[in-house]
DNA sequence: AAATTATATGTGTAAAAGCACATATATGTA
DNA sequence: TACATATATGTGCTTTTACACATATAATTT
């Protein structure tokens, strides 16, 4: 119940769910998701934890950045691919992905 | 995005994941939930209110009843089958189909 | 080593959500 | 019609959640 319940709360949450969005396609650090959701540093770190500690994401660290990436294991595939379909039938998560395909940030050019 | 939204909001609470397992099984009216979960009739009436207005119940009136069901059309298909592993896993969704087996209220004897 | 960049977390505050209790509404029954 | 039952909602209160801003930590660069 624990489980199921922290992922439903996890999900809960716009900025959450637009990051999960992002993620659908490739790893992103936090700096890289604060460029393309304009959102403050903190509130993007924080987002994150929260879907770290669901379960849903997983990090690798690279010298000053942490990647993170969708968690795919442990049965959630149905899960992430209802998400997947609602998230291509709405034009914020679209935007989203055309605002990730230009960024430009310190971390990207390494 | 509103859309989605509302459905993850509608899913992270104890008390609607648990009324969602049960109505995997059959309609369930307000009291009998009640009286399965063993909570305060607007509690439960409260919560069921949330789901239906995220689009995942429906509901038919029979005399003083009002009978819940899963709204399972709109593509929720995959969400459904998601929760639904997560049912099995745990002992308190189990317990309230137990539970939900032995109930005698009102309207079951109508 | 000092400065810079990336990330995480402490803290106070405001908004949202959940609850109990009271009350309203709707339907059926005596 | 009066009463009983089922459901819905108003209201005040408490808990939870999200946020901004400040600060801490960690790795990199000069």
């Amino acid at each position: 119940m624990h489980n199921l319940l922290s992922v439903s709360k996890s999900l809960a949450d716009e900025t959450r769910l637009r990051i999960l969005n992002l993620l659908g396609d490739r790893d992103f650090c936090v700096c890289e998701l604060q460029d393309i959701l304009q959102m403050s540093e903190p509130r993007i770190s924080r987002h994150v934890r929260i879907l770290k500690e669901a379960g849903l994401l997983s990090y690798r660290k690279k010298g000053k950045w942490v990647y993170y990436s969708l968690n795919k294991t442990e049965g959630k595939d149905l899960l992430l691919s209802y998400l997947q379909l609602c998230f291509l039938k709405d034009p914020v998560f679209k935007r989203d992905k055309d605002a990730s395909a230009n960024i430009v940030v310190a971390c990207s050019v390494q």
